[in-house]
DNA sequence: ACCTGAACACCGTTCAAGT
DNA sequence: ACCTGAACACCGTTCAAGT
């Protein structure tokens, strides 16, 4: 990649970041692109689609989220074993806590400068979606196996469920309505 | 109103209904006015905004909505005096299936041609949110006298809680993804 | 190789001119 | 009193022409 070149597509997803801020992930390209001091052809050659940049600008908060995940599923206390499919175990209780707190923060990123927006659509190359999808597989695939969570849960369900709190939801009652949400998701 | 008025109107929430099923609620005004052979202008005059026709066009689903709502607050069982205020008695359980049902119609409605888009955004003058938020205040009222839900259950959280699941899943998990909300939300 | 920016087809919205 | 449709300022997107 040339220097200017380089320096354009920095630019670029910086500017990006502000007006994204500003404006909302529907902000217009052109008006980044004036932003940015490029011409409309130089943005839409380094991002062919809006996704394009939306993951460039939030590519390292989605980093952090799939962090985050492999940590908390890397933690004690997992499996409970075939004789605590009920989840009355301590090893249940820590494998709900560890989804509810995961869900949590990607609630907050979803919510914060219009994340969903980057995190959701598929996008081949890098695909936000499906890297967040598998780490948030490891915390429901250990939950279910505790008993900590109900039978009939998948993944989506969870990113669904979140995802749909962001988006309606006013900030200050999202995490109340996320409570609610956990609430039928998880057992006892 | 001018006959011709009348007929122009009228034939723009026919052709908008049309268009609405076909490209959504974010569908091309300028597309509705072509189609029902009518000016830009014209479709205008009749609909200053975008909301004002999207709730001429969905008003009739919005008042059965409201009927179904004040209906099912009719029915007997709903108050448990407040010796049964743990909801364990039977008007605790209808109470819930009440707000359940309506939950169920009020998810169809949001899932159907962009139903949603025409309920939400508020409106003088008709103001369907409104509406079906005082529609659906005493069902929710109700089941917290009966100690069906949760004590820190608003109607906002319902409404939420159904758009929310109505704007992320796919029509074949929405219904699960309700059962699941609803079990937060439910008592016992 | 990469950038530029004029150009195209659209959008929502308005408003003078008509009937 | 109501309708018309050209016009305006925007949008996303493309692509010949430049360096």
């Amino acid at each position: 990649m040339r220097a200017d070149a380089r320096r354009n597509y920095d630019h670029i997803v910086a500017t990006a970041r502000v007006v994204f801020a500003e404006d909302g992930p529907e902000a217009s390209l052109n008006e980044v692109a004036r932003r940015a001091q490029v011409g409309p052809g130089t943005l839409y050659r380094h991002f062919p689609t809006r996704q394009a940049l939306l993951v460039a600008v939030f590519r390292e908060r989605i980093d952090r989220l799939c962090a985050l995940a492999d940590e908390l599923a890397a933690e004690p206390g997992g499996d409970g074993g075939a004789g605590e499919a009920m989840g009355a175990g301590g090893a249940g209780r820590e494998a709900g806590e560890a989804l509810t707190a995961w869900s949590q923060a990607l609630l907050l990123h979803a919510q914060t400068d219009g994340g969903l927006s980057a995190t959701m659509g598929d996008d081949p190359g890098f695909d936000c979606h499906t890297r967040l999808r598998a780490a948030a597989t490891a915390l429901v695939d250990r939950a279910l196996r505790a008993g900590a969570i109900r039978a009939d849960v998948v993944v989506d369900d969870l990113f669904q469920l979140v995802t749909g709190i962001a988006m309606t939801a006013p900030k200050e009652r999202a995490e109340h309505l996320l409570s609610l949400a956990l609430g039928g998701v998880l057992r006892g």
